[in-house]
RNA sequence: GGUCCGGUAGUUCAGUUGGUUAGAAUACAUGCCUGUCACGCAUGGGGUCGCGAGUUCGAGUCUCGUCCGGACCGCCA
């Protein structure tokens, strides 16, 4: 060992004690007559002491040394004159007998501190300096201690992980796969794995009775701040179970981490169906952290003359407790925002309860006070309260109060990342009609299985089919979801049939999954986390970037290897592969 | 596929109506300083204003194109 301590452990304990560490050179504060330098690891940082009374040879050697040089320093463990109460080794410091250089460095690109002076850019070019950061280095630790808290109590549980293959069948149901030549059969690709959605089940059949993995996968979709190309999932399966079974277990195993990585008991977690969410919060994973509900209002604006909302399928609204007094300014600022193109609203009609029994509104026109009344009594509001509406085609409209609401969240200080509302959202449809291909899609997967009192509307009455499919929200984030899958052969024909499969093409794409629900399939169900995003969200950040290690940027591209890259002619002639770019 | 924002010193940014030699902070270098801990003080070096074209007497600034980055919509069973 090249050191005898870290740099997060000395402390008045050690007083006397010869101690050898290695580190990086933090900083360096030069007053002249001494010279003190923080070293850095990842425990901490010791600050090493230099006087030129004392040792004038070691004290101008230690001057010269520039940041993030690679140290070994040999020294006694001192009581400070003058102490820092900000770091847990601020009472001591030590008196350097010995320096070695293990490696010089360049000066790094950006400052290797809490609060860098580094772009996003930057910081991902030099992911390895980055990574050198308080911030990013604990991200991963609680990632870490995440994992390890999930295998702790799935291992418990009785759960085994099992891995998975990684070459495998494409197949173009759900997200775009990544491909992968086959050299030994040209013409011929793998998938890298979207999920292990098949092979688990197939561990179902195998009798692996509690199976866990936590395990990559793959997804060629565009990217976003919460979406990498390559991800983490938690996944899981169990065999003889319910749906309250699998809610149960993986309930338990979330408030565990929170528990065991937070310091963090939950309550009960509140499960809503799928219809109630979209009712009342315009969204499939609502934030509830905050109320601010949807209340309904077809009945109480339509039919006045107003044509907006007389002409509209939904008219509905939410309550901004106490946000009366906003000014006009802010109000067109809430309406330029419903109207950005990504939310696409034609407006947005507000009334403010002024005092009691006066309400102002942008349609007094049309409404007298006496139905504003009974608008407010809707809200159950009270004065001082401001009333958003907005109205058009159902699903439009919800959407877009959806993003209004979480806009008022967000200005109203509602959205605390520190604290944590969990739900189930259930009851989810078993399809989803897709309009340009006019065909009907499994909102979940094809193997996830209708409510058994729906099976008979199967092929009449498909869009009022419910599925055994959930999902767990925390805080407006999809954290996870599963299904409680089929595994009766005539219902999986029948689900590829209305999913517009034919019998051979079901066959050649899932022939395996099916041939083994044959030989005996357990009823099974089960659930996978999105890794990435329960890290982020436990560390209160809406990027799941700074918890992976190497992620890709917006284009994913890894900007600091230059992945993807061409390749050469040698490797594609070997692949069989000719490349045509279009233009 | 689309919308929006950004690109100026190593870094983070400012740069007025198009007008003299493009600034600040920080980092870096040098010097001074014996209790600093974001040390302080002084001095200094550091610029293809992303790239290309255009308008103009004159472009960091205006126009078009292009590249790069970020956020979002579509997409993500």
């Amino acid at each position: 060992m090249l050191r005898t301590h870290t740099c997060g452990e000395l402390t008045l304990r050690n007083l006397g004690q010869t101690v050898t560490l290695c580190g990086w050179l933090q900083r360096s504060r030069d007053l002249g007559g001494m010279t003190f330098i923080d070293l850095r690891d990842r425990y901490g940082i010791t600050q090493l002491a230099f006087n030129m009374e004392t040792n004038p040879d070691l004290c101008m050697f230690a001057r010269k040394l520039s940041r993030e040089f690679v140290l070994q320093i040999r020294g006694t463990v001192t009581e400070r004159s003058s102490k820092n109460t900000k770091i847990p080794t601020g009472e001591i410091e030590i008196v350097a007998e010995n320096i070695t250089i293990l490696n010089e460095a360049k000066t790094p690109p950006f400052t290797i501190e809490d609060n860098t002076d580094g772009g996003d850019d930057l910081r991902m070019k030099y992911r390895y300096l980055d990574l050198r950061r308080n911030e990013v280095r604990k991200n991963l630790e609680l990632r870490h201690k995440v994992s390890i808290e999930i295998r702790n109590y799935l291992n418990k549980l009785g759960f085994i992980e099992i891995e998975t293959p990684f070459l495998i069948k494409s197949t173009p149901e759900g997200a775009r796969d990544f491909i992968v030549p086959s050299r030994m059969n040209q013409g011929e690709f793998y998938a890298l794995p979207q999920s292990p959605q098949q092979y688990k089940q197939l561990l179902m059949v195998s009798g692996f009775d509690r199976y866990f993995q936590i395990v990559r996968c793959f997804r060629d979709e565009d990217l976003r701040a919460d979406r990498q190309p390559e991800f983490t999932q938690i996944d899981c399966e169990m065999s003889f179970i319910t749906q309250e079974d699998i809610l149960q277990t993986f309930e338990g195993m979330t408030k565990h981490l929170f528990i065991n990585v937070m310091g963090l008991e939950l309550e009960t977690f509140p499960r809503i169906s799928y219809t109630d969410a979209m009712k009342y919060y315009g969204s499939d994973k609502p934030d509830i952290r905050f109320e601010m509900k949807f209340v309904e209002l077809n009945s109480l604006l339509k039919g006045k003359g107003f044509g907006v909302f007389d002409n509209a399928e939904l008219v509905a609204g939410i309550n901004a407790s106490g946000c009366a007094e906003y000014t006009r300014k802010q109000l067109d600022e809430l309406t330029d925002f419903v109207k950005r193109p990504q939310i696409g609203a034609n407006g947005l009609v507000y009334i403010k309860y002024t005092t009691e029994d006066e309400f102002k509104s942008s349609v007094d026109k049309f409404y007298s006070q006496d139905d504003l009344k009974k608008v407010a009594e809707a809200f159950n509001a009270k004065v001082g309260d401001l009333i958003l509406i907005m109205a058009g085609a159902e699903e439009k409209t919800q959407k877009a109060l959806c993003e209004l609401r979480l806009e008022m969240g967000n200005r109203l200080n509602l959205r605390n990342n520190s604290v944590f509302s969990p739900l189930w959202v259930i009851d989810f449809p078993l399809f989803e009609w897709d309009e340009e291909t006019k065909r009907f899609y499994a909102k979940h997967h094809p193997f996830t299985s209708p409510k058994p009192e729906d099976i008979p509307l199967l092929e009449t009455e498909a869009q009022k089919v419910f599925a055994n499919a959930y999902d767990l929200v925390i805080n407006g984030v999809e954290i996870g979801g599963g299904s409680i899958r089929i595994y009766d052969r005539q219902l999986q024909n029948r689900m590829f049939k209305m999913l517009g499969f034919s019998e051979q093409e079901a066959q050649n794409q899932f022939g395996f999954l099916l041939d083994a629900f044959e030989y005996g399939a357990p009823p099974h169900g089960g659930i996978a986390f999105g890794f990435d995003r329960l890290c982020a969200v436990l560390g209160g950040v809406d990027s799941i970037r700074d918890f992976i290690a190497f992620p890709k940027n917006n284009s994913g591209r890894d900007v600091m290897s230059g992945s993807p890259s061409c390749i050469s002619k040698e490797q594609l002639e070997e692949l069989g592969i000719n490349i045509t770019i279009e233009n």
